[in-house]
DNA sequence: ACCTGAACACCGTTCAAGT
DNA sequence: ACCTGAACACCGTTCAAGT
């Protein structure tokens, strides 16, 4: 039974592998089957078709993003309290990461496309998203009197930087102190 | 020559339907020729490969894309001049489309993750986006002495809603109501 | 329960050939 | 310039069979 976990971990980290350098259109069960070694037909008894190995892949992938989120909220509350002003240039430096820079991006943009087409990963997809929106604001009712509102403010704003910061007028510098001017005014 | 333009007309709008129908995963070169009435050969004699009837689709695309955005923003502005918040309010409700409900923003999910494989493509991509903030900027420096900074809110925005709306703790009209606030506020 | 290999229909691309 | 059809390697899925 261990050795089963560790065969479709395996499995799980070769879809991984391929998804972010190849994309979702460059995967097949084949490649995955020769990269985790082990025969076409035996994957297919793990994973009886590709539409169960990607809704399986991404909830492993998901997990692994809850841990790095978790770590890094931890992160920012453990620093010896700041100004909110501080605090939240932090967030937003944390938050708002330039496209197409990440494997992990790369990840969200196929995993998107993905579940816009697949019913259960959607369901995965918003779930992972709302637990996300929980931990946020979490964080922010730390220093905010209305954290629903920022974080309803700022998840899209982030998820929507990563596609088209390039194209904006303003800098990633800029555009971060204009964010904490906004949100500090919030809470007047 | 007519005629060339005919085929090529009828070729990109069958891989268009195909594509928001059915998703670029299930796009195949064989159905794109059955759809517009050419062999397989002859698709390819028009378009090489995949690839280049990809990047000739997006083009072709974001074309009717533009005219529709035009007619947005003058109708918008047409309208016996509203004041700035109940422009605001109009202009967010025109951005701010829930995912998934249409086909175009099928589409744009779809060009998104096809564009972070192909340099071409992220090109046209981004020429889209920055013809589509140009257009915004002209259009808000009717009311804003910054109309980059609201352009540079909006446009991350409005694209991350349409993947996060439906995890958002608020809704949609309270973050109207919202970001019509920001946007004042920062008019000061 | 776990694994194999052959077979099927479909895919993108190449190529030699026709008009 | 426009179009055809055969061939190639690859794909997902099915299935009958082994341990």
């Amino acid at each position: 039974m261990d050795r089963k976990k560790e065969r479709l971990n395996e499995i799980l980290q070769a879809t991984i592998t391929i998804l972010s350098k190849e994309g979702a259109e460059n995967l097949s069960m084949r490649k995955v089957a020769k990269l985790a070694n082990l025969s076409l037909s035996n994957l297919q008894y793990y994973y009886r078709d590709k539409d169960l190995l990607m809704i399986a892949t991404v909830k492993y992938y998901f997990e692994s993003c809850q841990d790095e989120v978790t770590d890094a909220v931890n992160l920012l509350s453990a620093q010896s309290t700041p100004s909110t002003e501080v605090l939240l240039e932090k967030l937003l430096n944390m938050l708002l990461v330039v496209g197409k820079s990440s494997d992990k991006i790369m990840m969200f943009q196929e995993i998107w496309t993905l579940s816009s087409r697949n019913k259960e990963l959607e369901t995965a997809v918003e779930a992972y998203y709302k637990n996300y929106c929980l931990w946020l604001i979490g964080l922010i009712s730390s220093f905010s009197r209305d954290p629903e509102a920022i974080v309803s403010l700022l998840v899209p704003y982030a998820e929507g930087y990563a596609i088209v910061s390039n194209v904006l007028p303003l800098n990633k510098e800029k555009i971060i102190q204009m964010m904490v001017g906004l949100i500090l005014s919030m809470e007047k």
